[in-house]
DNA sequence: TAAAATAAAGCTAAAAGAAAGGTTAGCGGA
DNA sequence: TCCGCTAACCTTTCTTTTAGCTTTATTTTA
């Protein structure tokens, strides 16, 4: 499996090119949009990828660029924490995916495996979960009756509850994700996001409930 | 959880370890890479904290031989934050992990975690005694005509005691294990969740019993 | 030595206390 | 104005203690 990797920091791309190459992916690497450009003109990958903030040529435009030229292969877009709105562009212009740094190793392989599989591509930017869907580019979360427009940071929580439905999500894993490892953010920011969402969802009639486990985290579960 | 920590600069090396302790890890301390390597010879560890730069043996030498030797324990390594490259040198020869100096206590855990849990995750998240089954990651006690979800310590006693079937555990064993040797608590909360805990069991029916024997302690029976 | 008395150990419901989590108002900054 | 966050207060759940009761073991007494 072919992939490209577009990173402008040098000690990422290093590190990220030795954690794919050790699970068996064969990866170039480039360090700017435009050698990113010509790479995916002249050989054919099975997932690329592309950081947003690349010298010379960003990578959300040359996501729209190889679009446009009907390329279709799998993009993972890499974001850093507060770049949100790149997000939205980037699923816009066709990305398949995207992750936020910081991330470990697991997730990204994780996700890199979930997008080559289904070569079919094409930006699923939906999550759904019960009666409830989830729009990755205008943060509406909605149900049959209604829909909200969620905040940065409810909507990142839903995601990741949405992305993980009957897992278990660590208290500590929101606040790593969602506000870093040196946010001074208190841990019941998380109480309280979790409540607006629980409102949110009880105002739709959600079929999905946010149960808490003590002392450990979070779980989305879906009705029978 | 057992963890090794080789780390030469003392005051992290204590800094460290009290952070770890007070997070419920069992912790070795070591200062250089050879006694490193005798330890991981000779002990079992959930993991390993690995410095590179150590006096005798360097950290990356250690982990390769440990490698070499076909020991699978989890490393994460630490970096200076220059040494980019022994980044790649540490992952190249079968780091889990890396985090570059200086560092925050929230990321160490957080990668400690995520490290440890891809071994031991779904290992074996059941445990079962005649027609019971208590799930080790939701906490749930079930039988086939219910279930439970258990608080704390009532689990604790159950999987002490479904760890052990047929074997008596001590009283005292109960307390220095889920309580601790500094807890004030009295010696009949024991016997306050082995009464919750008798009673559950009854109510779902559960061929299984828990048997005193006097001034000795408790013993999970499975029926014949 | 059997039966009665006493002591020790263990059991459990309920109350008290502690901790975790939930909710809301309000402040300050884009 | 909307968003993110804190802080205060509220609610729920878990943990421990209390106190009275039952069972089992030991000692005393006839």
């Amino acid at each position: 499996m072919r992939l490209l990797l577009a990173e402008d920091e040098a000690a990422l791309s290093k590190a990220l090119k030795a954690i794919l190459e050790r699970n068996n992916y064969s990866v170039d690497a480039v360090y700017d949009g435009q050698e990113a450009l010509e790479y995916l003109k002249s050989d054919n990958y099975d997932g690329v990828i592309l950081d947003i903030m690349m010298p010379k040529i960003d990578g959300i435009t040359v996501l729209r660029t190889i679009r446009e030229q009907g390329n279709l292969v799998p993009v993972l877009l890499l974001t850093a924490k507060s770049e949100v709105d790149d997000k939205v562009l980037g699923l816009d212009a066709g990305a398949n995916d995207y992750l936020t740094k910081p991330f470990n190793s697991r997730e990204l392989l994780a996700r890199i495996r979930a997008m080559t599989r289904t070569q079919t591509a094409q930006a699923d930017s939906m999550l759904r979960a019960g009666n409830v869907t989830l729009n990755l580019a205008t943060y509406e979360l909605s149900t049959a009756s209604g829909s909200y427009r969620l905040a940065n940071k409810e909507f990142q929580m839903m995601e990741m509850l949405m992305r993980n439905p009957g897992n278990l999500i660590a208290t500590e894993r929101f606040m790593e994700k969602i506000w870093g490892y040196d946010s001074e953010a208190e841990i019941n920011v998380v109480w309280v996001y979790i409540s607006y969402l629980r409102k949110k969802l009880n105002a739709l009639g959600a079929d999905v409930k946010i149960n808490v486990k003590r002392n450990a985290g979070y779980m989305l579960v879906e009705p029978k």
